[in-house]
DNA sequence: CCAGATTATTGACCGCGGTCAACATAGGGG
DNA sequence: CCCCTATGTTGACCGCGGTCAATAATCTGG
């Protein structure tokens, strides 16, 4: 028969997500060292394994609530209007996955879910991303030949992909939302006349 | 005054490489350990961090050396003629990056110049490919409102979404090549008419 | 052919993520 | 109240990538 979980786990389990975030705070993602949070809080370096299943999975959820709180400023702009509001509404998530290479990397690796069973914070902020696009891209001012969802695929694809170049060119945001919206301009407002049947 | 490469030197690195690729061919890449090259190579660790920067440096190479031998047949076809034979020449290539989750990861951390002098062959091969892309691209039967560049961003930027999806969910390469499939004809051949001005 | 200067190699050592058998601390019947 | 069992915690230990001062091998000019 399993027993409930105990308060003195789920306190100890705050308290090491507590002192994460605040090591986050001052020194980013990527210097983060399992070591400093067990210090931290005050308990032994098994400890921390027994309530995280590895590194990737704090960070699982330390990255996750910060999209999802991204996610929320996102869902509160209405319907997009435009392309330029598409890049505005979305710029913010982009800016802060290229604000470290480690958390492009931990996003990436992690943004699916390797089992059905183990779909992590991260995994189910994605979901969420394209709910909220496909709603905001339904009845927008965009090609009508393709279906929301799919809209919203391409729309990942390319800030991914732009993401990704900024962060290798280590050029700035402005770099970033430029080619973006060149990308997205060309994949929901195409100018082509279909003349050819191909 | 710089001396010259010694030629035991060359020989070592060459043997080390040898046996790098001996062991990726028996076991994948992301079970090499750099212990088992040296021990291979009969030199110690230090010897190794003597001839590549680190590990990645090792993968850069031997990743490097794949994609770009898998560029030569890409190379080889004709310029393309359609959606799906744009798919069926690239899928070698994805087949490749979604063999190992390993080796996409390696392949996304080098796929850019991290500064400008350290261009790695991943980095390389990625320049290449997109050249071979456009000059394929151009006179296609596709879209003539953006240009064989922009599409070619496209392809890459759709072609990596898509691994990384087929990666997550542990479908083979049917998946992969039907969504993409998909999302380049909705890239390459839209078939909207554009009748508002937005 | 030797002496000094460069280059190549060595292996003990470190940092850090992750493991695990042993131990401590709760609950819940009897 | 005590014992039993499930749950929590511990810290020594491991694997593996990476470092570096010391040593060996090689080249070059005199």
């Amino acid at each position: 028969m399993a027993r409930a979980k105990q308060l003195r786990s789920v306190k100890t389990r705050e308290r090491l997500l507590g002192c994460a975030r605040e090591i986050v705070s001052d020194s980013g993602f990527a210097d983060l060292r399992v070591e400093q949070v067990v210090t931290a809080g005050g308990v032994a370096k098994g400890t921390f394994f027994a309530h995280f299943s590895d590194k990737d999975a704090l960070m699982d959820i330390l990255i996750g609530e910060r999209v999802d709180a991204l996610l929320d400023d996102l869902d509160a702009v209405g319907g997009f209007r435009s392309i330029a509001h598409v890049v505005e509404s979305i710029m913010p998530l982009l800016s802060f996955l290229s604000s470290e290479r480690y958390v492009f990397d931990i996003f990436l690796r992690l943004s699916g879910a390797l089992a059905v069973e183990k779909v992590g914070a991260i995994a189910k902020a994605i979901c969420r991303y394209d709910r909220i696009l496909v709603q905001k891209l339904k009845g927008g001012p965009f090609r009508q030949d393709i279906s929301a969802e799919l809209q919203s695929e391409g729309i990942q694809a390319f800030s991914v992909s732009s993401v990704a170049l900024s962060l290798c060119t280590e050029h700035g945001d402005k770099t970033l939302r430029d080619r973006l919206a060149i990308q997205l301009q060309a994949w929901l407002s195409p100018k082509q006349m279909p003349d050819r049947d191909m």
